[in-house]
DNA sequence: GTCTATATAACGATAGAC
DNA sequence: GTCTATCGTTATATAGAC
């Protein structure tokens, strides 16, 4: 009858926040459980050890980043309708979760292992169609040549880079968080005109 | 009179390694000593602590990064040469040193404060040439309308992206690692016509 | 400068009462 | 399911002989 979260689930949010914030390593049970406000005996009362929660908080991440990217380039849709999908996909979900692209890329770096079983697990694998859809319009003359994971590459760059080096960032233009924020909403226009650009895109009639 | 290297920068080389590879709170200072095959109490002998070594090597690390990349700003070149040279500068880097991209840019995400002193004593500053360089092509109509941080953002994006996310894009592309060198190598031509098209570059007769 | 031995603290994990 | 108390291990760091 409890209008509050289940316990396994505000021990799940306090893991993902403490998780991303300080990665698997820096990471302390202490912390989550402080966060979490529960004692810190029931982590292992849901999740058995660290290991266990980590991969949880792990997955989920890469569950809120790759499908919607694939599902996105798999779509029957103009290529620049397509681009422009990703980019507004990666703009809000990032703006709702900042540290989630870093947390990701880096602990993916560390272990390999762990995104492998999910790999396997959910068929994570690079649309035909999208290949496809790029060599054509290359062949139609509608795009200048280009490799379509080349193309891909150059998208999702422009889309993460700013928000994996943010302190980085910041650092060198001299930004505070507002100026951080506009700087990343001016890229949503900025990102697909350049791209389009890029790749000399011309318009089906 | 010895031909070896001396026993502190061997610490510093085995530093830079495991600091590299772990980060700093995955690294182990007995894996640090291990690796430079000297013993441990060494480590605190010539840095005192975990830290110290660490802040050595950060720093060391964002030296190899960041002042060449200014100093290239702030060449008296032209747009076009100068972005050649950004690209060939990072794939060069980064061919040697493919871990200190995602080293760099996580650990200043964990701590801002490591990298503000630095900035403090280095001058770390985006040479107002380079702004003066993009806004003057963009009057006389050489590119297309772009802030020139925006721009600046995009070239690097490019250039780091693919290595700080190199087992994501082994991963999701299947790349085993002569098939991912040859990309990040393919792109060296690619990235410079893909941003010279992107900002509809017109060459200076 | 280099070694062995050890202090000290922190962390993940478990046992067992309730 | 939830708590307290504590175990066992591992980490950084230091003391002190040579």
């Amino acid at each position: 009858m409890s209008v509050e979260k289940e316990t396994e689930e505000k021990i799940f949010e306090a893991a993902r926040t403490v998780f991303q914030k300080s990665g698997f390593e820096g990471a302390r049970m202490q912390e989550i459980a402080d966060t979490a406000n529960i004692n810190k005996s029931m982590l292992h009362y849901y999740y058995r050890n660290k290991d266990n929660l980590f991969f949880e908080v792990f997955k989920a991440g890469v569950k809120k980043i790759v499908p919607q990217l694939l599902a996105i380039l798999d779509k029957d849709i103009d290529l620049k309708t397509k681009i422009g999908e990703i980019v507004e996909f990666y703009y809000l979900t990032f703006k709702e979760d900042p540290q989630l692209p870093a947390f990701i890329i880096y602990e993916m770096n560390q272990n390999t292992t762990r995104f492998k079983s999910f790999v396997k697990d959910h068929g994570i694998v690079l649309p035909q169609s999208y290949i496809d859809q790029v060599n054509t319009a290359i062949q139609a003359k509608l795009i200048k040549n280009i490799p379509p994971k080349q193309l891909l590459m150059n998208i999702v760059s422009l889309c993460l880079m700013p928000i994996v080096a943010k302190n980085m960032v910041q650092m060198l233009f001299q930004f505070d968080d507002d100026n951080f924020q506009n700087f990343l909403n001016e890229r949503r226009q900025i990102i697909p005109e350049f791209i389009l650009a890029g790749i000399e895109y011309k318009e089906v009639k």
